[in-house]
DNA sequence: TAGATAGTTCCAAATAATGAAACTAGGTTT
DNA sequence: AAACCTAGTTTCATTATTTGGAACTATCTA
């Protein structure tokens, strides 16, 4: 469907580019992005230029290839820092992970959609970018729902329709009746699972991350298999999550919203 | 320090409203920006809110606080994946570090300076975004004076040139006659030291990644303190670092290149 | 040598960006 | 309560940039 604004002048035309630089996950030839058909050959060339000579696109004179650019790998080092639960959330978090052995998931909501942002295992620790920055989807994850469970109305309505609702798996909710639902109970218990919904034979229990106003700033999630735990299991860890969840919370709802204290006038 | 493109359109003032926000590292008020005196109000407040509407950043409609946006995430993940030596070079720098059992970093160039792509730190590992993206000076670090040294000559002379000569400890090389001199030698042995150049008591040996007719790719390094080891100790490790290097280079090289961006000289 | 293919430059018309100034919404002072 | 801030938003005529078809160049191919 339709992606985000497709009107926003030059910079969105700019962004695009990147995306699809983005989406080709190698290097790519100005014929490739060209034969995507998204804009005409001498516009095409003039983004290009630009997002090169901004560092937000690299380009090979070689070979001719394109690849992003190091500023924006810059830029993500500033936004995970500043913009995320990520160094907030760390110590927490390893905490947690260290006490459950178990893997542990720290996500925040984008757009509908769920963007991971640190994770961690007991058994085998994996380092970061390998897995932050991916995203995946709301409707069946653990910490997708949890997050959509506690958005406000309106936003939530929104977030729904925007939801793709393919059914990964045969327990995968794959209506929006049938989320909203889901999402009632989550609202109630405070507690999200993933029953195979996504993925044969992986299910997780995760909390939101709740703010002022019960404003869901991200979610909490323990992930395993079938072959090893029980949602039973997992349901039993509940109570460590959310401890966690609000440990997080109190840290970081400071900057998020600071709502009623004084402006500072200069 | 002359930034990149200084009349690049649209597209350029806004990803310098990025970059401003990523410098604050905090949440920031419309205020603060139009304070910088960048742009006028309107122009200021267009920009924040084309790039708003992209996720670039996020504004919090309540506390009219913006942060750096999700897609920069995505975008850097991206980026990571397939536009660095990053996923390639993991399993190596695994082997390396687990073996040597002290600190080694994947960098590569960007525009003169060091962007740090990977950390591995033995006793106790360090999720990646908390270093991954970092950049540091070219002039004065093990890695970066491992990539300079084997720069063509003319692209050696322009990021030479952008090289601040800051003198950090009094063993900082502190103009590019003395610091040729020492790639000079660099390229000889094909191993670079940072000798307590850049903080005191951190020393290190690096070597460069070299790609197909010597191009460097990026570099590996190996640090510690004076307290713990010697320089002769890092020398030691020089043939490891080395097969190392020829490993990730020998994975890399036939699908990556990733190139200073070829800027026109006017 | 002709004929592709890939990338680059031109230029007049169309469009978008600009920013001073006016305006709105909350809060604060008199 | 009126006057007055401050922070943010909108307007609009002017100005500058973007647009894209087409022509051009450089390379590779038959």
């Amino acid at each position: 469907m339709t992606k985000s604004g497709h009107s926003d002048g030059t910079v969105g035309k700019a962004l695009e580019v990147l995306d699809a630089v983005a989406a080709y996950g190698r290097p790519v030839r100005f014929k490739e992005l060209l034969a995507d058909g998204a804009y005409p050959k001498a516009t095409l060339y003039r983004l290009l230029q630009t997002l090169t000579n901004q560092n937000m696109l690299s380009f090979d004179a070689e070979s001719g290839y394109y690849t992003l650019g190091g500023r924006l790998i810059r830029l993500a080092h500033a936004a995970w820092q500043a913009g995320s639960l990520g160094p907030l959330a760390r110590p927490h978090i390893d905490a947690l992970s260290l006490r459950l052995g178990e893997t542990v998931h720290l996500a925040q909501l984008d757009d509908g959609q769920v963007l991971y942002i640190d994770k961690r295992n007991a058994t085998r620790p994996i380092p970061m970018y390998s897995d932050a920055g991916k995203i995946g989807p709301g409707y069946c994850t653990g910490v997708g729902k949890a997050m959509l469970a506690f958005l406000p109305d309106s936003e939530r309505t929104v977030a729904l329709a925007k939801q793709s609702y393919y059914r990964h798996t045969e327990h995968t909710l794959t209506t929006p009746e049938a989320l909203e639902a889901e999402l009632a109970e989550i609202r109630q218990t405070g507690i999200s699972f993933d029953r195979e919904e996504h993925e044969p034979q992986i299910i997780c229990v995760a909390v939101p991350i709740l703010g002022q106003g019960l404003r869901p700033l991200g979610a909490l999630s323990v992930t395993t298999t079938t072959l090893r735990h029980s949602l039973d299991d997992l349901e039993a860890l509940a109570p460590d999550l959310k401890a966690c969840a609000t440990a997080i919370a109190r840290d970081a709802d400071p900057w998020v919203s600071p709502t009623e204290s004084r402006t500072v006038s200069a």
